[in-house]
DNA sequence: TCGGTGATTTCCACTCATTGGAAAACGCGG
DNA sequence: CCGCGTTTTCCAATGAGTGGAAATCACCGA
């Protein structure tokens, strides 16, 4: 828990790591848990938490339990990477899933694991560990195996450094099995997951690229292990993610930089 | 610009107000801009956002921009108020949009104006003004009539004296007007705009309750004006509105409070 | 190539906001 | 009604943040 003690240096850092104590399994803390996250003293918490509620970054429950604020939402949503991939994304995976009723993924490569940036889905998909804004491992899942398939040798080897963890029994744990599999991936331009993370769920990936051909996300299709076999959805993905790709460069979209999109292109209306 | 001069006691809140320097249509500033913009002296601006790079918060450019970081994306997905009816709408919403081709938003009530949290379109949908993470006034749209219809009088009042601006011929400015207009829309559940914000757009708009019948989101479909008439469409909507009502009381959604939906509901799986 | 202008970065002594221990107030369960 | 865990308040000591100023960089036009 009390991890960045040390690092606790500066009063934004502070502030930073009392924000960070915040996870999907955890949204709401109480005043004492945040403390322990964070290993600050009980008063000063209370004194910043208060801080960060007047401005918005926090909100505070009857139960007297904090969590993140509509503020942060809200600033977090002008972030352009996933603003921009997501406006271009979306369409085309809403195509996607009228094809296929199957969960359709986007994600994107940070700090050696899959941060997942969009999800469409139905009522007839079938339930996935990944959420929109959670992160999942680069090794044992469709998007990650085309993240890191694409990324320089030297994350690879960081990634395999880092050890495999099994969560299946049909997780590759085996570097040397994985590299070969990542050769194919780039040569193939499709990732083939099957069980590695849950059992019962297999997924197709394909690569995303912007205009000079830099892999800048990752689309895939994740459906029950018994659904139609894998080959069948793959040239749709294909096409989706290579639509994606063509219209990402139209739009001038770079590595991990800028680009209004439509915002500043098309006439704005209003809902 | 420099408006929050004042009240920048703390450091958080400078933090926070370099933060909130950033905007949908300027999400990259220099470091002057960002000094202009918080009434900050340069060289405090330059050791804060450094400091904001190193940890995650903000990203630099190689043009030597700033802008909103991953890390800080990141932590606003975990607000449980969007995410949640996010999780909970989209497959609704997707249904709606099937249905009639045109952008599906839903939108909450946030400060006096409408804080838009998703939106479904696709190719054909007429382009909006709305983006998600984006804000417009109450008054001149649908999602914001039925937002402030439902509010309790004392916000209808505080908006009607902020002043009702116009935005195009069509925008109600006359008080009295509006307020008939919110009788209506809460004895109807229906919100109508017609051109009130753009010209040639219209929408439809109907209340998401809690399970205690508060009002919590807005739905709402925006079409061109020429398309289908608003009365064919209201059906779906309402039936679409009242899914979702019907969903968040299953998952106990309350108010502007918890609930962590399918996560803690569904077995995990993957993708 | 060479000034010139404006943005960025570095530096450091002053000072005031932040700190956190301690004690008081709260609130729940037994 | 008591006791324990949590939250809130308080305040004197102090070191992190500040910001003016000067150095450096980057770009442009002559």
């Amino acid at each position: 828990m009390a991890d960045n003690t040390e690092l606790n240096k500066s009063v934004s850092r502070r502030v930073f790591s009392l924000l960070n104590a915040f996870t999907l399994r955890e949204p709401a803390l109480r005043l004492v848990q945040l403390s322990q996250a964070t290993g600050l003293p009980v008063s000063t918490v209370h004194r910043m938490a208060a801080e960060l509620v007047e401005i918005g970054a926090l909100e505070r429950e009857s139960d007297g339990r904090y969590r993140i604020g509509l503020r942060l939402w809200e600033l977090g949503s002008l972030c352009p990477q996933p603003n921009t991939l997501r406006e271009v994304s979306l369409p085309f995976m809403h195509d996607l899933y009228e094809a296929t009723s199957e969960n359709v993924q986007l994600a994107v490569l940070d700090g050696g694991e899959a941060l997942y940036i969009e999800r469409v889905w139905g009522r007839s998909s079938v339930p996935v560990a990944s959420r929109v804004g959670g992160r999942l491992p680069l090794y044992a899942t469709g998007v990650g195996k085309v993240l890191l398939g694409y990324a320089p040798a030297d994350l690879q080897e960081t990634v395999l450094r880092a050890g495999l963890h099994r969560h299946t029994s049909h997780t590759v744990v085996m570097p040397g099995a994985l590299m070969r599999t990542l050769r194919d991936v780039r040569a193939s331009g499709i990732a083939r997951c099957v069980e590695e993370m849950t059992l019962g769920t297999v997924s197709v990936a394909a690569p995303i690229f912007d205009k000079n051909r830099q892999v800048v996300a990752a689309l895939s299709i994740v459906m029950h292990s018994r659904a139609r076999s894998l080959a069948t959805t793959e040239p749709a993905l294909r096409v989706a993610a290579s639509s994606i790709s063509r219209q990402l460069a139209k739009n001038h979209y770079q590595a991990g930089d800028e680009v209004q999109v439509s915002l500043a292109e098309k006439p704005p209306r209003i809902g």
